[in-house]
DNA sequence: AAGTTTCTAGGACAATCGACCTAGGGAAGT
DNA sequence: ACTTCCCTAGGTCGATTGTCCTAGAAACTT
């Protein structure tokens, strides 16, 4: 087996622990024993807990990237598009209502443990905040399509906060039924459109 | 000095130190350092970690309830109760910069570890759920006061996550104001008004 | 086939964790 | 004065942590 693979599958036992059991609380031994490495084998591949983090972080970024891009290539419209994301909540409901949202969730330890790498975490973010603020624009809100996308991203962060705690999968369903009809609701902004821009 | 007060310095200094390093990440040694005790006499009054957390819970259970019954004996309306709460966002803006929502981590953390506690902390957002319930109904809005209790949960926990990961003072205060906008905007649910319900 | 690089196994390290024990200080009551 | 009991200090325990080292198997090159 390759280097590389032994890699990829080490950054992928640490990407499912990382989220399900927190990455403080996940140790060298627990990935190892997951992928059927020793430890010592281990330390080949990734001298510290920084590294595989930081490798963690980068393939999550990727592979976020990667589903976006392919939102994107899709032959929706913009609105259908942010429909998508919307429903995150309930394609990922059972992992969600266990352990949160694998964004918010690292951030959050990173932001109380101090880490270096918290802002690298919050790079996450970001990725979803510019590709939505880029479909508000295509929607037509070109004025406002930042503070539209951060809102659709502060919601849903809010309803994985609550399903966690509460487990109610009647609460999920009736609030992402609340942002599809908010979603729907959003007009595009007057002020941008060609006849009123003052020119 | 009492045992009650060297044990209240604890559940105080344990407190803060889950908050804002994580439970986990919090040690023994930690807590006794910042009371200024030995871990042997530490011990004294409490035997076990999850011992703390208990009390640490429940500490902050009380202490919430005295928040929330303080406010309910305030001479304003509903509605600026729940302005009120809202504005929890504004008043510590600071803290939850840098570590978050108190309730909404720690929850998420125990879910994690899958601690036995974990049932326990929620119930400090069922002691908001319950109020902001009891508000919208004294709003009018008995039928859905749950929902739009919950919904402001929700929108807080939201805007605390994106706080902590972005930093950006201009998005908790722009969001806070979207809060209070919707507040406003919601009427005395016309199902319940007297001269419709049907007798 | 020989040599060289790549990968693996398992042990060892100091440090820290939660948990536990015991000896003694000190105030209170008799 | 003396006993009793609440409280404190410091040491110790095994387990686990992240990190590191070395010997050897496996794979590839020549």
């Amino acid at each position: 087996m390759g280097a590389a693979t032994t890699r990829l599958q080490i950054i992928e036992a640490a990407d499912r622990l990382f989220y399900e059991k927190g990455f403080e609380a996940t140790s060298f031994a627990d990935i190892a024993a997951v992928v059927g490495l020793s430890r010592g084998n281990f330390y080949y591949h990734f001298r510290t807990k920084d590294e595989i983090l930081g490798a963690v972080i980068e393939h999550r970024l990727s592979k976020t990237k990667e589903m976006l891009d392919a939102w994107e290539a899709g032959a929706g419209t913009a609105a259908e598009r942010i429909r998508s994301f919307i429903h995150i909540l309930i394609v990922n409901q059972a992992k969600i209502m266990a352990y949160g949202c694998p964004v918010g969730t690292l951030c959050n330890e990173l932001a109380k443990l101090d880490h270096i790498a918290k802002n690298d975490a919050a790079k996450l973010f970001t990725l979803f905040r510019d590709w939505l603020s880029c479909q508000f624009a295509a929607l037509g809100r070109e004025t406002d399509a930042d503070g539209l996308g951060m809102h659709i991203l502060m919601r849903s962060q809010g309803v994985a906060a609550l399903a966690t705690a509460f487990r109610d999968e009647a609460f999920v369903r009736r609030e992402v039924e609340d942002m599809d009809q908010w979603l729907a609701a959003q007009q595009p902004d007057p002020i941008s459109r060609p006849n009123t821009v003052s020119v």
